[in-house]
DNA sequence: CTATAAACCTGCTGGC
DNA sequence: TGCCAGCAGGTTTATA
């Protein structure tokens, strides 16, 4: 599931090599992924075009073309952008961007979940008016992140998802932040006290930051701009690793649904009340 | 307003 | 060995 770190390491992949490039042509294969105009204006309004910079909001992966336009592309559950040889194909292609240079830019999505729209640079804000901050921002401090949770009546888990609290967590970085923040996902998002809102800002910019230097997180299906995996799995310390030993306690890993998510965390390490244990366990922080 | 649930999709897993 | 129901989850839309 690409969420903000498989995001913008593909935005920096493409940085480097898209930028400066001119389209020869887009095409369409999955109608449905087009979202707002009709296939052939969104084809047409590709066609020409000259790439100058390429941005991200949240998940949203932005390419910004020289007529003020911007090419938003959201890859949902199984999409991936990758920039292929001429020669080079790909299964479950929805839509290719043919570069002059003869390369083409390969939208793939087998779940078709993804979605590709065109829009003008200064429709963006009001597109976005929506999103909560940008996690690696400086504007997202601590203070920011006790705003957004205050007067929440739901589990921490289910805030930590919806992007109007913070762009760009997803499933995995959610449970990763709670872990390192030693905090249940159940807990009721307005419940947090001061230091435990920053134990968690702490570890949402961490796992971000640590998800990025990795290259991403690949289960199955995520992939770079050049169609390698990301590293980033074996560095998870709560996702999908029900049953296995904690790695600050050894207590083993449980898996419970949360908002419709499966959510996995340590049960000695996360507890559900603070200072509500048996004793038994001393409360850590996570380094 | 908040919040919960279904719908969108199809590859993969697990049970029999 | 093979079949198939059910799971996976980001976002939008619908409903309570």
């Amino acid at each position: 599931m690409p969420e903000l770190p498989e995001v913008e390491f593909v935005a920096r992949q493409l940085r480097d090599d898209l930028v400066g490039r001119r389209i020869r042509r887009a095409e369409v294969f999955w109608p449905r992924a087009i979202q707002g105009l009709g296939v052939p204006e969104f084809e047409a309004g590709l066609a020409g075009r000259v790439v100058t910079a390429i941005g991200r909001r949240g998940k949203y992966l932005l390419i910004y073309l020289d007529d003020g336009a911007v090419l938003l592309v959201h890859r949902r559950m199984s999409g991936n952008l990758r920039l292929a040889a001429s020669d080079e194909d790909e299964p479950y292609v929805r839509v290719a961007v043919t570069l002059d240079d003869g390369r083409r830019l390969l939208y793939t999505d087998p779940r078709k979940f993804g979605r590709l729209a065109l829009a003008r640079a200064e429709e963006l804000p009001a597109l976005f008016a929506a999103l909560g901050p940008e996690p690696l921002d400086p504007s997202f401090t601590v203070e920011a992140l006790a705003a957004r949770l205050a007067g929440r009546r739901g589990p921490i888990k289910a805030a930590l998802v919806d992007q109007s609290v913070v762009a760009g967590l997803g499933n995995i970085y959610a449970d990763e932040a709670l872990f390192r923040a030693g905090i249940h996902p159940l807990r009721p998002a307005s419940s947090l006290d001061p230091a435990e809102v920053a134990a968690l800002h702490m570890g949402i910019v961490g796992v971000l930051r640590a998800g990025i230097e990795h290259g991403g997180t690949t289960f199955s299906r995520y992939r770079d701009a050049y169609g390698e995996s990301g590293t980033n799995r074996q560095h998870l310390e709560v996702y999908q690793r029900t049953g296995e030993p904690c790695i600050r306690c050894g207590t083993p890993i449980e898996r419970i649904v949360v908002g419709q998510r499966g959510t996995h965390f340590c049960p000695s390490c996360q507890r559900a009340r603070p200072f509500s244990g048996t004793g038994q366990a001393r409360r850590r922080r996570a380094t």
